[in-house]
RNA sequence: GCGGGCGUAGCUCAAUGGUAGAGUUCCAGUCUUCCAAACUGGCCACGUGGGUUCGAUUCCCAUCGCCCGCUCCA
């Protein structure tokens, strides 16, 4: 996955990026700031076309989408609603001795005893002392035996306070000064570590981990000091797999934290969001109440989320200041599909479920979902050969999530994410029903009027499943039994008036993880060897014209000739209003090209003589060079405009 | 957070305990003709902070950043 040549690979790009502009790293001149990157000229307008085209697939060109902008800052209950502010808050600890890290609330709580070492010292060190100890027993004022007990025991300010005032000799100079026996300790000698033992194995095998422990630290051939033994019940301070001591737990805080108002209290803590995801499910009844839309329908959205990433890698893979473009598209729950067309249809083998229908259960919307967003991907340049859908297994899920599938790209550094399509039931609009007290629900006339024409076994049966799915919610959630049963009754009750809290579809996509796999599927070397046999290496960036940053490239044939720079400005101005265009008159013909290729514009035109009419038949024509393959055709100035909008959209 | 590697111009790479050099890019100019042409001229660098030293880009320490592995990935 990370071969030596991918690596290269990776490289490459990452330099090009920062070469020609289209990726800095953030606060660059004070050394950079580690997670975070900015986009350069040619970035940012290839990222407003994605995000642009995005919007515009997801809303504009869609009945059944509307969108949202909401603050980055929100109601910091928000965060308690959506469970992030436990999820993103887990305690942490590594084991001492392998630097694994658990959540501390994982761990697995054991039994046994456990070996306490107070530290350990070099044999050889501790040897030297003991016999130095040993044969001058006329040194000290208390016995021999007490002063190498000590020694043994690690009970370091005893030797070096209190047996400083039994020492015969006060002469600093001497061996047996206290700062002289302290130098021949070594180092290390005083870092408590402990070994939980399950009861019955041998006290050697605590020993031994702890050598390696000590080992580790620096000490070459450790002896261990202070030992103690000590029972020890249903303690989660020691790793399971090998009885190591754990540091203690230390809180990670994953969601980035401020204060709203001029105060800095815990009272004024609020959160930037982690995803943007969670301001729709909180809007959704206003956005319900004045789109004149009704359900099925979705709510997108395109801004800026934040998280602390442990570990920020692979260039801006995982950023901790990062764009989300979200859609919640909001279905009713099968129960409620079920009683309207009788029956909920669900997906006929793979591929794309055609238009939505209105007995479509959820397992078809997903299913739609994740094929339309393929063919997004397809539509701007990532052919299905470069992607991956990753179905998540059961036991990999989010506990509220029914299904969900990942839209992988293969990058150098292996396949990654590009976006979640995630199947979340009714679970988020739920928790902030619970939470802020407001409903959640909406009525459907259809639903009321198809529950009028059941039968009664029907309206029992559907009534009991919408019963039983909405007590399984609620008890999950932590609402105490009798409670979960009340509140249940009354959804199914509510179902039966033509109420029902909406399921959600949730496409998720990241907008830098896409601007990535856009820059790494566009690059490409092409190798040129010319007259003299001289061959150099020149990068294209074969970005499909929809999402490249400069659309068109145009040029004066010669810069010295203020004929060709008029007419070229004349078109270029001509362009520039309709298209993302660039001007270059500066260096040679091919020089120009190949800038252009770098920042992957895919049309170039060059107006020469003949657009002024040296060959009469080619007068006001251009010529229009292809990036990828280089070839020229010509075209009319008054077709150019259309030519290229034809291609660019 | 842990372990390993790296840090000289926009890029690729030199040299040096005593004024840091080349190629390329970039900028300006010459040239009537299409794929980084040639020629002329120009701009630009020792990641940061300490220490040792008369003097540090060079030696030492710390720090920051990047890469690789581990860990994490709601």
């Amino acid at each position: 996955m990370s071969e030596p040549k991918e690596n290269v690979l990776m490289e490459k790009i990452v330099s090009l990026c920062k070469r020609r502009g289209f990726v800095y790293q953030s606060s660059e001149i004070y050394g950079g700031i580690q997670g975070f990157w900015d986009y350069g000229p040619l970035g940012a307008e290839l990222k407003r076309n994605v995000k642009e085209l995005w919007w515009s697939t997801m809303t504009r060109l869609r009945d059944d989408v509307v969108g949202l902008e909401a603050t980055i800052i929100m109601a910091p209950q928000i965060w308690r609603a959506s469970g992030h502010v436990d999820t993103f808050c887990d305690p942490m600890c590594d084991c001492l001795l392998t630097k694994k890290r658990f959540r501390a609330d994982q761990v697995e709580p054991q039994s046994g005893n456990v070996f306490w070492f107070i530290g350990a010292m070099e044999t050889e060190a501790f040897e030297e002392c003991r016999n130095l100890i040993q044969e001058n027993p006329n040194q000290f004022t208390c016995s021999v035996e007490k002063v190498v007990s000590l020694l043994e025991a690690g009970r370091l300010v005893e030797l070096s306070g209190d047996l400083a005032a039994s020492m015969q000799s006060r002469d600093s100079e001497s061996p047996f000064s206290v700062p002289k026996l302290l130098l021949k300790l070594g180092p290390h000698y005083f870092k408590e570590y402990a070994v939980m033992l399950p009861p019955g194995k041998p006290p050697e095998s605590a020993r031994k981990t702890a050598l390696q422990y000590y080992s580790k630290l620096g000490i070459k051939a450790p002896k261990l000091l202070g030992e103690r033994v000590e029972k020890v019940e249903n303690s989660t301070r020691f790793n399971p797999e090998n009885g190591s001591l754990l540091t203690p737990p230390v809180p990670f805080n994953l969601m980035f934290k401020t204060y709203v108002g001029p105060t800095a209290t815990e009272e004024d803590v609020a959160y930037l969001r982690p995803e943007t995801a969670q301001a729709i499910f909180a809007q959704f009844k206003n956005v319900l109440e004045t789109s004149r839309q009704k359900v099925p329908f979705g709510i997108a959205q395109v801004g800026k989320a934040f998280r602390n990433e442990v570990t920020p890698r692979n260039f801006t893979f995982r950023s901790r200041e990062f764009e989300q473009m979200e859609l919640e598209f909001f279905i009713k729950p099968d129960e409620a599909v079920e009683v309207i067309s009788g029956a909920v249809a669900t997906p006929k083998g793979a591929g794309h479920p055609g238009e939505p229908q209105p007995s479509w259960g959820w397992q078809i919307w997903h299913q739609y979902w994740v094929e339309e967003r393929i063919k997004f991907y397809e539509g701007i340049g990532l052919p299905r050969t470069t992607l991956e859908e990753y179905w998540q297994k059961p036991e990999e899920l989010a506990h509220y999530a029914r299904a969900c599938v990942d839209i992988l790209f293969k990058f150098p550094f292996g396949t990654q994410e590009l976006e979640g399509i995630a199947a979340r039931s009714d679970f988020d609009l739920s928790q902030h029903a619970r939470f802020s007290g407001k409903t959640m629900g909406v009525f459907d006339e259809d639903l009321r009027t198809a529950w009028g024409k059941l039968d009664d076994a029907k309206k029992k049966d559907v009534s009991e499943r919408y019963y039983q799915a909405r007590l399984r919610y609620l008890t999950k959630s932590g609402v105490e039994q009798a409670k979960a049963e009340k509140q249940a009754k009354e959804d199914a009750e509510g179902l039966a008036k033509g109420q029902y809290i909406p399921h959600v579809i949730e496409p998720s996509a990241g907008v830098d993880r896409l601007i990535l796999a856009l820059v790494a599927n566009a690059f490409s070397e092409v190798t040129t060897t010319d007259d003299k046999g001289k061959s150099e290496t020149r990068v294209v960036m074969k970005f499909h014209p929809r999402v490249a940053p400069i659309k068109v490239g145009v040029f004066p044939l010669l810069k010295n000739k203020p004929e060709l720079i008029a007419k070229a400005k004349e078109v270029f101005e001509s362009l520039r209003g309709h298209m993302m265009a660039f001007y270059d008159d500066a260096g040679a013909i091919g020089r120009r090209y190949a800038r252009q290729d770098e920042a992957g514009t895919p049309f170039c035109v060059t107006i020469d003589f003949d657009t002024l009419g040296e060959k009469p038949e080619l007068l006001n024509t251009v010529t229009i060079r292809h990036r990828d393959d280089g070839k020229q055709e010509r075209l009319p100035i008054a077709e150019l405009q259309g030519w290229l909008l034809a291609r660019i959209r």
